[in-house]
RNA sequence: CGCGGAGUGGAGCAGUGGUAGCUCGUUGGGCUCAUAACCCAAAGGUCGUUGGUUCGAAUCCGGCCUCCGCAACCA
């Protein structure tokens, strides 16, 4: 880092509003990028930290659809609800704007038309799915039909969720428009593409060779994207939501929203700052922070850095921090299946409890990995850590501040060899949470700051003021003023990752306008101040309060998942004679165990009345003790084309009922019947 | 074999060639100002697996297994 740079703009990735924010978002981008931008004014840095909502894009058109409202009914509901929830964890942005503001509507089409004018853009026609009846293109979601992997009818075009199969949408046999039910018809359309292999070679030296530092997940997803070879890139959709291509002849054609999204930092700043914004875009001492996800990486990395480069007149980011993913009590957290702590949610059940939840994200934050998050580990945490190190030593020395010295500042006597110790120590720590929080390891930044109120405890346990008020006034004196400039260190110390405590700590110690680089220092209250009124910092979370949350997950899940079953079409009629060439029998299970080195299959051997009959199937995540099917009778398909699989032979197919859940149960008769009965 | 990341005491994480470390939990002791909080000490790991390079490997190289992401809307 040898540039040297003036101000730094900090950009977090734009939620998307089709949903409220969670955790997840809040650990991966918005807190770490908060920590940050409070710990550069607290040093008194010139800083902008940008955020917004992105309010573009298929998935939100669809909502709106199902709820029978406009997209922009959806997008303001959402874009008012994230705002808040940020705004309630002092997620301390500039500006929080949104993609459908006019302004950002003018930027992009200005982005869009100075790329077009230039020549970086290249046309091409392509062949895509077109409702005749609707009238208009079908992006892949609006496409259902029949996976040709598992012949699950109700497959996306993007997607069968059934089987997780990734599709093309002209992979679907039978493909229907959601919109009015009908084949869609090929019809062809022009679309606009960024080459971006033709930035392939300034992007190398730049991340490549330039940039080395940046994190190993960041580097080597780049650098896979680049060994690759970089593909052209659509930067228009056939879509009626979003911001029209600003191009004669293209009418019902909208910026692709990932193009769209990016340039909202841009005009997010020009909202803010509408006569100077030129110098956080423009200026080559502006330092550009992206914080993201892991999935936006290649986005901001290659795709959004290749605009700017485009464009002509833009720096580029200095650094882009990505996050991996939280989990959330073991399972990927995930919006449409309602499995998330919702900020707003936390915030009325844990109300004035935002430090908390920041706290834990922070020292739990997905870093290097995925990482998860466990309401046990919420309250471990809450009470072993904020409560009883920080919250402790905090209220250890203001109460005996009250009970020995009026709560006024004692005086400063002579400092015994420990006390030197100690405070020699205490200077350490300003270099060493810098370091951590300019190489944007908050993780660890927050351990060191902890570190500092564990120095304040052993400092007490081991100066032990309680002891010495007994015989040696001016040397309890000096005790605790040194407790109280530690104090004053954890308000400084404190204050990116805790905002809402360390505004109580400053209260208490009646201390204004901290700065950063004070931290490690010992004057920052003179003898004789008075302090204010202090209460206790934190307290303990019972178990009682972490079951009802850990309950009310598993519910809302359940719930959930049953509220969004929606059985499937019935399929075309058959015939009589259709049916009939099935021969669906009823067996008595003798034997039934799990195939080893397998995931899914369970043998089955069947007493089909006439002999026995080995049956493979699919079915062992949702039958852990096999042994308790043997005895019962099943149906199965007798004339089933028998199957090798893992070397052994299915002769048939069990039949099951598919649960909402996706979890499979096997069929049985209500009466015992002779094995080898046919089924009709 | 599409590409990238990850796998380290009971839990969560550091550690990029030289005696495996931190926080929490556990056990024992101390203290009693403090929210049964604090301080000290101990136990607990053949670093996913397997083969190789090296005087020496958690670390470098090869194979395999598992989890996650990207490509192809999601932090």
């Amino acid at each position: 880092m040898s540039k040297q740079f003036k101000r730094t703009l900090i950009t977090s990735a734009l939620p998307y509003a089709n949903g409220p924010v969670h955790i997840g978002h809040l650990a991966g981008v918005y807190v770490p990028a908060d920590i940050y931008a409070r710990y550069l004014r607290l040093k008194g840095e010139e800083v902008i930290f940008i955020g917004g909502s992105d309010e573009h894009g298929v998935p939100i058109t669809i909502k709106a659809r199902k709820e029978n409202v406009t997209p922009q009914d959806i997008v303001d509901r959402y874009h008012n609800l994230i705002k808040n929830s940020f705004e309630e964890f002092g997620i301390s942005f500039d500006i929080y704007s949104r993609t459908t503001s006019d302004i950002h509507k003018k930027t992009a089409s200005d982005f869009f038309r100075k790329l077009y004018d230039k020549g970086e853009f290249i046309e091409q026609e392509s062949e895509q799915y077109y409702d005749e009846e609707a009238q208009q293109f079908l992006a892949d979601r609006y496409i259902t039909g029949t996976c040709p992997h598992c012949q699950n009818t109700n497959a996306y075009g993007d997607q069968c969720e059934q089987c997780g199969t990734s599709l093309n949408a002209t992979d679907l046999i039978n493909p229907k428009s959601t919109l009015s039910g009908n084949a869609p018809i090929m019809k062809k359309t022009k679309h606009w593409y960024l080459p971006l292999q033709n930035h392939e070679p300034w992007l190398r030296q730049w991340i490549l060779e330039e940039h080395k530092e940046w994190k190993t997940n960041v580097y080597g997803q780049c650098k896979s994207w680049l060994d690759l070879g970089l593909q052209p890139r659509a930067v228009s959709r056939d879509l009626d939501w979003g911001v029209p291509v600003p191009v004669e002849g293209a009418e019902g054609k909208v910026l692709y929203v990932w193009f769209d999204a990016p340039i909202g930092y841009i005009s997010n700043t020009i909202e803010k700052y509408p006569e100077t914004w030129e110098t956080w875009w423009k200026s080559e001492d502006t330092r550009m922070i992206h914080f993201i996800g892991k999935d936006n990486i290649v986005f901001h990395c290659i795709v959004f850095p290749s605009m700017l480069k485009a464009e002509g007149s833009y720096i580029l980011p200095e650094n882009v921090p990505a996050n991996e993913f939280l989990n959330l009590e073991g399972d990927k957290i995930s919006t449409s299946k309602n499995w998330a702590v919702w900020l707003h949610e936390y915030l009325e059940e844990f109300p004035g409890k935002q430090d908390i939840l920041r706290y834990v994200l922070t020292a739990n934050a997905p870093e290097t990995k995925d990482n998860d998050f466990t309401w046990r580990d919420f309250q471990a945490r809450n009470n072993n850590e904020l409560v009883a190190i920080l919250g402790n030593f905090i209220n250890r020395a203001m109460v005996l501040t009250q009970k020995y010295f009026e709560n006024k500042v004692p005086a400063r006597g002579e400092l015994t060899e420990y006390d030197k110790q100690m405070l020699d120590e205490l200077s350490g720590f300003k270099q060493t949470i810098e370091h951590s929080l300019d190489n944007y390891r908050f993780r660890e930044a927050l351990r060191e700051a902890m570190n500092l109120a564990r120095l304040g405890n052993k400092y007490l346990a081991d100066t032990e003021p309680w002891k010495t008020a007994k015989n040696d006034m001016p040397r309890t004196a000096t005790i605790l003023n040194l407790s109280l400039q530690i104090i004053a260190n954890l308000a400084i110390a404190f204050e990116p990752f805790l905002p809402f405590t360390t505004k109580k700590i400053r209260s208490f110690i009646r201390l204004e306008n901290l700065n950063w680089n004070d931290l490690g220092s010992y004057d920052f209250l003179p003898e004789g101040h008075q302090l204010g009124e202090s209460e206790l910092l934190f307290e303990k979370i019972e178990d009682e309060t972490i079951d009802k949350q850990i309950e009310k997950l598993h519910n809302t899940k359940k719930a959930n998942e049953a509220a969004a079953y929606k059985p499937a079409p019935i399929k075309e009629n058959i015939t009589f004679d259709d049916f009939t060439k099935l021969d669906i029998r009823v067996g008595t299970v003798l034997e039934c165990e799990k195939v080893p080195k397998t995931d899914k299959l369970l043998r089955f051997l069947i007493d089909d009345g006439l002999e026995k009959r080995t049956i493979l199937s699919g079915i062992a995540q949702f039958y852990e003790n096999p042994q308790e099917l043997v005895g019962t009778q099943v149906c199965f398909i007798a004339n089933f084309e028998p199957r090798k699989m893992r070397g052994i032979l299915s002769e048939g197919m069990i039949l099951s009922a598919q649960n909402s859940d996706g979890s499979l149960s096997v069929i049985r008769t209500s009466k015992e019947v002779k094995p080898g009965s046919q089924v009709s």
